[in-house]
DNA sequence: AGGTGGACCCGAACGC
DNA sequence: TGCGTTCGGGTCCACC
């Protein structure tokens, strides 16, 4: 499922591949995918744009064009851009859409079940749309220990919750999320209003080790998640406690414990996350 | 008002 | 073996 570290690992791949380049052809074949608008009209909006920068913010990828106009992807949990260099790409069933560059390569997007979204944003929408949405970015410099204390203090729901809330913490996803409570040795169950100051500087410094992490091994690939030029992330390979449970705890040896939080599997250490 | 749970999807894993 | 059922996960939205 990408999330901070997958949609920053494709960022920075598709970055040089679509920066510079016009969009000369655009194809939409799932009207899922810019739902409430229809695939045509978006097509229309994006063909003959040309692509100044790819941004992210949290797991939205921003293609941003010299029309100032944005293009917002939201990979969700199957969503992948694919890199194909010759302008043909292979038959894919799950294939939803192609964009078709001036140097004549082409970058799909295929998704296997459907969550993911395009939406079209002028200049003028796409920070308030992005900032009632999304807080500070983890690896940024405003994200400090009293930033995500703040935003922690008051709060009743279970600290798990609170970190997948994406106003907390930009990017993070559940598998970064039991992988980072597991390193701040923090219980997911707890109400994150009771997170004290020194548990919020080792859970400031938790969430960026585990974030740091994931973009080194470029994401994780359980199942889907693919970079533009088909390869697989290793991230899967550090996982301490994710899709751990009944293995012994690589701390103190203990069984990993799974339960369910706000409707997520949530796989911790009973003993040594406090 | 903040928190929770269902809906949206579909392939894989599971159970009988 | 085969078929039906359950699961999972990000975000939105209705509801409490």
């Amino acid at each position: 499922m990408p999330e901070l570290p997958e949609v920053e690992t494709i960022r920075t791949r598709l970055a040089p591949l679509l920066e510079g380049r016009r969009l000369e052809h655009v194809r939409i074949d799932d009207p899922r995918l810019t739902r409430p608008h229809e695939p045509a009209e978006v097509a229309s909006r994006l063909q003959g744009e040309r692509v100044r920068t790819v941004d992210r913010r949290g797991k939205y990828l921003v293609v941003r064009f010299d029309s100032g106009r944005a293009l917002l992807v939201h990979l969700r949990m199957t969503g992948a851009l694919l890199h194909g260099p010759n302008g043909r790409p292979a038959e894919d069933s799950h294939r939803r859409a192609v964009l078709t560059l001036d140097n004549g390569s082409d970058v799909t997007y295929r998704d296997v079940r459907r969550f993911g979204t395009w939406l079209v944003l002028e200049a003028d929408d796409l920070d308030a749309y992005l900032d009632a949405r999304v807080g500070e970015e983890p690896l940024g410099p405003d994200f400090t220990a009293e930033a995500l204390a703040r935003r922690l203090a008051g709060r009743r729901a279970a600290l798990k919750a609170a970190l997948l809330d994406q106003r907390t913490i930009a990017g993070m996803g559940n598998i970064y999320a039991d992988e980072a409570l597991w390193r701040a040795r923090l219980d997911p169950r707890r109400a994150a209003g009771t997170v004290n100051r020194e548990e919020a500087r080792r859970l400031h410094r938790a969430v960026r080790e585990a974030l740091l992490l994931g973009v080194e091994r470029q994401g994780a690939s359980l199942r889907d998640y693919r970079t533009p030029s088909g390869q697989q992330g290793e991230m899967q390979l550090e996982f301490q406690v994710y899709g751990r449970e009944g293995e012994p705890c690589l701390r103190c040896c203990t069984l990993i414990a799974k339960t369910r939080i706000a409707g997520r599997g949530t796989s911790f250490c009973p003993e040594c996350q406090h």
